[in-house]
DNA sequence: GTCTATAAGATGATAGAC
DNA sequence: GTCTATCATCTTATAGAC
């Protein structure tokens, strides 16, 4: 079995010219752009600069490339949620987390937010791939009912559902009106509202 | 080229045995739980007791078959919709057009919106397909902006969006968290704000 | 008018060459 | 250790039988 991204060492990834994270990078993009089913092994050679068919020595099945894709998208969401505790108070780190939204507006508007559809996109898989869209969505809501619960609000867990419901529904019908202004004006909405919240 | 469901006769119907209908019911209930791209001919004709291959004498491609399926959607939008008017004021009308979706919150927890999760889809395809989404959300949104709009809101196009997005939004968390309740409670609490407008 | 057999093409995966 | 040639399968689509 090859070392995950994280577990490989700079010797590793220095040996094989950073194949393996071009595949990963390339598919994570196309995958949001087209879709997990409409992107084929092909696509993802050719934009990673990798000969086709010579995927399979990097991932041993097409899931298991669509599993490093979660993967890594789990990594950046924790990435971002760690930034955040910098910020002072909950209120200023949960007004922040969602300008990281508004400020992806046009690349949402163009192809909808990369959490959201890869998560409804596995959610329709039969397979064991289907349940690991929990990776995302599960440390996103734990940290903003965090958030609110720090505010001391006891109903902490349904303002997180609502937030991130906000969030992820105004993504979608930015991206259904290819308008990236439908996002940064929900967002600011978002924001009132959370300053409004006691 | 033949005519649509809405144009057929009741005597067209009988020569075909109802045919055409079941292969668009069967992929409009395959396309919704397992994705357009991930469900084949094969298994919406089987689905519909209809022969392999044998689809193609009722539709042209693949892509017209899914088109029957987003006019029929958008049909019953409509039919929703249309309803709703009998009711006494705006304010109830939202109301009732929210509930539409917590009645379904168990379908919706298993396989997520209908509509959300076709047009997301869609919104992928590059092909002409892609854009044939608006017809479902273009109808809801103008729909409940007028409703706000006759509540005297001046600002009843951001709302509607606020609206839409809530529903949609909650629908994809219900779904990911396979718990209906998150839905329920999501359009519980949106009825409490609507009924919080001035 | 209805359906079957099959073509044509693409895709995931493998075996083995270099 | 890296990559190429190829297989087996699946899917859309068509031609033509009944």
């Amino acid at each position: 079995m090859l070392p995950s991204v994280s577990e490989m060492t700079d010797s590793d990834v220095g040996e094989r010219g950073g194949k393996r994270e071009r595949l990963v990078s390339a598919a994570a993009e196309l995958l949001h752009r087209q879709g997990v089913q409409a992107t084929t092994l092909q696509q993802i050679a050719e934009a990673a600069r990798v000969p086709p068919g010579n995927v399979y020595y990097y991932f041993k099945t097409r899931d298991d490339l669509v599993r490093a894709v979660v993967d890594t998208r789990a990594q950046e969401i924790a990435e971002v949620l760690d930034a955040l505790v910098r910020r002072p108070n909950p209120r200023s780190r949960l007004k922040a987390l969602a300008r990281t939204w508004s400020d992806q507006r046009d690349l949402i508007a163009e192809s909808g937010c990369a959490i959201g559809s890869l998560c409804m996109e596995l959610n329709k898989q039969d397979r064991d791939l289907g349940r690991q869209s929990t990776q995302l969505f599960n440390p996103l809501i734990e940290w903003v009912g965090n958030q609110f619960h720090e505010m001391g609000r006891s109903d902490y867990s349904d303002l997180a559902v609502t937030y991130l419901s906000t969030v992820e529904g105004a993504s979608l019908l930015a991206n259904d009106l290819r308008d990236p202004e439908v996002l940064a004006r929900q967002i600011r909405l978002l924001e009132k509202w959370i300053d409004a919240l006691e």
